[in-house]
RNA sequence: GGCCCCGUCGUCUAGUCUGGCCUAGGACGCCAGGUUUUCAUCCUGGUAACAGGGGUUCAAAUCCCCUCGGGGUCACCA
């Protein structure tokens, strides 16, 4: 049979790091046996629910690169995918629950069984229902749902009897019934609650799979539960475990960025994430943790996964986002810096500002930019000025602090240029010497200014004698890329002005 | 508090099912050194853990029991 997998998300907030655990592992144990993604939104919670975050949810998945077979927008055989478009298969369901005397209804008002739960937590007991209504008759039920009372449903639950389950990752878990005694499953016949018309949905979209965060494990006898009451199936159940804040407990908005919006926004890859977040809780069993998510999809296996929950490490994201900007295409690094150069005003686009951010990588190369000190450059200039960031960022963000020098007009002194205890006479000797080469130079090439220059600078007994000083005009830096780069890219005449400024000041 | 789950370096983890190859391996971080014109990258080395206590066994991180610790969950939210 053909795996089936769901994620079930609520859009009641920005879609969180979490979910995107629970969706990469339901992602990949679906691809790695041919089975189907589905995702299925629950927002039978109207007054939480907004549009805006399920919104969001779609564009978190597609920029992780998380695409489902079925789902809000791409409909499929089992659709609706909205559980607020699905009230007559619930009411179908809960119907059938209460005529054949599975459930019964309940006309305690709230006031008096949030008093009873009270009593029972101040007792030290577990809050449990003290089935009142389950005594009314049948006939006195019908009488009171007639006249318009209030009611909720609850199932009746069998006394003594063990609810167990295998999890793919924890083995047999089990419950004992007492435990758990009649709880509600609907209000009325028409609005179930989550327990309810989730073991409904994974029945009618034939899921075969549950996998999902370990909060969910004391649900499951419930849903069980109501599955034996409908003669439903029982899918597989995989309970994963948290990740948590440093301080071990569950993360929360306390922890800072949570959502994944969050994360792309602060300059993470899509890659880098889920890599990232495969490797908290599962492994490969050996020592590689560099992963596409292509190669997640060929490698993962739920059987690997751990059991205890992983605290979320930010400095290890960090590096894995590194690895990976090390790792990617410098035509698709650079579309993805230049928003970044545009937000700090390094640059600005010469056709104006709505032309960015355009639709990822299909930016047309023909665009041109002005510095934020009025020079014209263009994308291949800016291509080689994050090619080499490539290796020094561990966020796309950074580029701009980064690079800052070769777009803004800079300062120099006499502290900045000074190596060791050269006086201001040799320091204006190095820079002449400089000024003389890059005039000097016929072709303008990378290779040609680097072999110039370090022609000249071999003639010092330290090569920091000559570099540094120039270094230091050029970029107004005590760290930056190197004199060569540089003085190429930002061009002959830039950098002459810039090592005449510096001269200047000496 | 009841119920459920979990417990290997500070953190992510390998090893646990199928005891011995584990004087416990890798990675992040941190520290030291090297390469380098600065910074970063890169390279080398170091730091640091089987929660505790009992068993079982020739042998236990691995199996059993207890204790302790951490977390989750107990809605007419999902």
């Amino acid at each position: 049979m053909k795996i089936r997998v769901r994620f079930a998300p609520s859009p009641t907030g920005l879609f969180h790091v979490g979910s995107a655990r629970t969706t990469l592992f339901n992602y990949l144990h679906a691809k790695k046996r041919g089975g189907e993604f589905i995702l299925r939104i629950e927002d039978t919670d109207k007054e939480r629910s907004k549009p805006e975050y399920e919104e969001n949810i779609f564009e978190s998945l597609d920029w992780l690169g998380l695409e489902f077979d079925e789902g809000p927008i791409k409909e499929g055989s089992y659709g609706p995918y909205r559980q607020s478009e699905r009230g007559e298969i619930y009411e179908k369901y809960i119907k059938k629950l209460f005529e054949s005397g599975k459930a019964y209804p309940c006309f305690c008002s709230e006031d008096d069984l949030e008093r009873e739960r009270e009593a029972q937590l101040d007792r030290g007991e577990a809050p449990k229902y003290s089935e009142k209504c389950r005594k009314i008759d049948h006939e006195e039920d019908l009488k009171k749902i007639k006249n318009g009372e209030d009611f909720i449903l609850r199932l009746m639950i069998e006394k003594g009897k063990e609810i167990s389950f295998e999890d793919k990752i924890r083995g047999r878990v089990s419950f004992q019934s007492d435990g758990i005694g009649d709880f509600p499953i609907s209000k009325g016949f028409e609005r179930p609650f989550y327990n309810t018309a989730c073991a409904i949905d994974d029945f009618e979209m034939r899921i075969t799979d549950v996998i999902r965060g370990e909060d969910h494990i004391s649900n499951t006898p419930k849903q069980i539960l109501i599955q034996d009451a409908l003669g439903f199936d029982r899918p597989n159940y995989a309970h994963l475990p948290l990740i948590l804040a440093p301080d071990k407990s569950k993360m929360s908005k306390r922890f800072g960025a949570v959502a994944v919006s969050d994360y792309k926004k602060m300059g993470f890859l899509p890659e880098s994430l889920t890599n990232f977040l495969a490797l908290l809780g599962w492994s490969p069993g050996d020592d590689r943790e560099f992963f596409s998510l292509g190669e997640l999809e060929k490698e993962f296996s739920i059987e690997r996964c751990k059991k205890s929950g992983a605290v979320f490490n930010k400095e290890k994201l960090e590096y894995i986002n590194g690895l990976h900007i090390k790792n990617i295409d410098l035509q698709r690094l650079t579309n993805l810096c230049i928003p970044y150069l545009i937000s700090e005003s390094l640059i600005i686009p010469s056709h104006g500002e709505e032309e960015y951010p355009p639709a990822m990588g299909a930016r047309s190369v023909t665009v041109d930019f002005k510095t934020a000190d009025g020079r014209s450059i263009n994308f291949d200039t800016l291509k080689e000025i994050v090619k080499e960031h490539q290796d020094r960022m561990t966020l796309l963000s950074q580029i701009a602090d980064l690079s800052s020098y070769f777009f803004n007009r800079i300062e120099v002194d006499f502290d900045l240029l000074q190596w060791k205890e050269m006086n201001s006479e040799e320091l204006k000797d190095v820079i002449d010497k400089a000024i003389n080469i890059i005039s000097n130079i016929d072709k303008w090439t990378k290779e040609e200014v680097t072999e110039r220059l370090l022609q000249e600078a071999n003639q010092y007994e330290g090569r920091g004698r000559f570099l540094w000083p120039i270094r230091a005009a050029l970029t107004g830096e005590k760290a930056s890329v190197g004199p060569f780069e540089v003085a190429w890219i930002l061009g002959r005449e830039e950098a002459l002005k810039r090592l005449k400024q510096a001269k200047k000041s000496l």
